[in-house]
DNA sequence: TTGTAAGCGTTATCAT
DNA sequence: ATGATAACGCTTACAA
């Protein structure tokens, strides 16, 4: 017990105590089993975080703010990928839980009945739920902590973006994974915007290839089928590749065809001249996550957090 | 214990007796609390990985060839990031191993003293250490499972690539990131071999700044100072780099100057031409990870693995 | 085939 | 300021 003391509550414990234990735990190489910890106290030093791929770009970064930011307040943290399913979602969920996790990371708004259920019990049971990459306003009160930003107001941004610079016939490019929600809503807002500005839009599906492959396909395709005049992407990659098709076919960007991507990965800024595309603050929303999680833990109020709006980022290729 | 032998060792309890459990376990939603389960059995089912960097493309797809075999036999996967440095990894190895996971994984071969120790003593409890990412045979025997290949054999094998195509005065670009060993030992091997066969060997350091841009910037310092007549590059993000810039300066490829990349990421492929690179088992070293640490678990015989030897992708760019 | 008792390594609680 | 005792929820070992 006074080992204990020492570790977690020093101001408890003589100094005297504490230099001796101390040694102790020194010379013996002692060092306490978290599992028995959590066990008598209840209290995990687990964060739990789903994800649908680890190797994506997208989410890496996220991981590493989270990451970055968990292990400086001594929480580990535990990643279940979840394929981009929700199905397998609910299943890695399940098996999750039995870790009595002190926080539980989803990613997106949309979950199985079963999911949502046990995300409730989690909660219920005062342990902070946080969904991260998506927002929607009108769904607060009912749900979880939401860090993140509105996909379909992305969008929207990436059509009017386009709309504005005088581009009417206009294309959104799916990255062809069919539980991207995310991805989706980006196209029906963007559909919704040109339909409004009464200019042309067009929904298609890139194949589920290597994403620069998709992009390069995608190109070949729609120049045999007719171009429109801009196109914007679910993702930086599949744009990518369509710039390189669009340079060894000597398609002229923006002058016969605008691009737009959408992440600004590193790549944007060195692609010939420049994609344009949307910023998205995917680091912040993993360190977001870490501060509003250990706030809700530490029982502080909700820390104040930065803006993480996406922002368009004009280069060449529009 | 009924329910306990229901869930672990169904043949041991009567059919009808599992059906009520079952029922009960159904209708209460009773999840076993896994730290309790690994309290009283002293068995975890937690692999702990460490890895420099969760962000970087290198291990993201080693950590999901790891995750994906992992959960299939119901393992769960933590994991923490050490940034690159070794002094980090002993201090994460500290933390991890309150967890008691059922096995390690650590990247490279290269630790510091007291994590050596550490290895040491969780070996000594029969617990599975891995190191990935590298290996050298003649340090085997002494050491840990290593699962991965010889850096030093594979910038020989770089350096044998361009000599082969008749480039005599070559240079090796590293990382610019100071612990990352293993580009500076494929680095040393560069040389060596370039050495060996009477060429002209350099070993320039790359900015540590975002690699596209770092390897851009090689690129234009090299251009002042007297290009050689091959490059090979620590990573495909520095050499990729290095070949938009050359594009725009009007540097023919490989006329001028080849260049070589390691890694064989997506970018390779598509960019103008196609980069030469050294196709990396990325993935297979996380699969081959798993394999082997649930064969140790289980008390089985080591398996075959596929071989995990790195190989030169010729396109155009060499 | 089922059930009982003890104990895993820690922390909460209360007594000293 | 320190220590004794009883949990925490499960599994092992053994008894019925």
């Amino acid at each position: 017990m006074t080992v204990s003391r020492t570790l977690h509550r020093p101001d408890r414990v003589s100094a005297a105590t504490a230099k001796k234990v101390l040694a102790s735990i020194q010379e013996l190489g002692y060092r306490p089993n978290k599992q028995a910890g959590l066990l008598a106290s209840g209290r995990s030093q687990l964060v739990a975080a789903l994800i649908p791929n680890i190797a994506s770009p997208m989410f890496a970064e996220s991981v590493q703010g989270l990451s970055d930011h968990l292990h400086e307040s001594g929480l580990e943290l535990m990643l279940a990928p979840t394929g981009y399913s929700i199905g397998r979602e609910e299943q890695q969920l399940r098996a999750v839980m039995g870790w009595a996790p002190a926080a539980i990371v989803v990613t997106g708004r949309l979950h199985t009945a079963g999911a949502r259920a046990l995300l409730e019990e989690v909660r219920a049971s005062n342990t902070p739920v946080i969904e991260w990459w998506d927002r929607r306003d009108s769904s607060r009160g009912s749900g979880f902590a939401q860090i993140g930003f509105d996909h379909r107001d992305a969008g929207v941004m990436m059509a009017r973006h386009l709309l504005e610079r005088g581009y009417r016939k206009l294309a959104y490019v799916d990255s062809g994974v069919p539980e991207d929600f995310r991805a989706h809503e980006r196209g029906e807002g963007f559909l919704e915007a040109v339909g409004v500005a009464g200019g042309l839009g067009t929904v298609y599906v890139a194949e589920r290839l290597e994403p620069l492959a998709a992009g390069r396909r995608m190109l070949q395709a729609l120049c045999e089928s007719g171009l429109p005049e801009a196109l914007a992407f679910a993702n930086d990659q599949l744009a990518a590749g369509a710039i390189l098709q669009a340079l060894e076919l000597g398609i002229s960007i923006p002058g016969q065809l605008a691009i737009l991507g959408f992440g600004d990965f590193p790549i944007a800024a060195q692609l010939a001249g420049g994609l344009s595309t949307v910023w998205v603050p995917r680091y912040e929303m993993g360190a977001a996550a870490a501060r509003t999680l250990l706030a809700a833990l530490a029982q502080d109020p909700v820390p104040d957090l930065p803006s993480l709006e996406p922002t368009i980022v004009q280069r060449a290729s529009t």
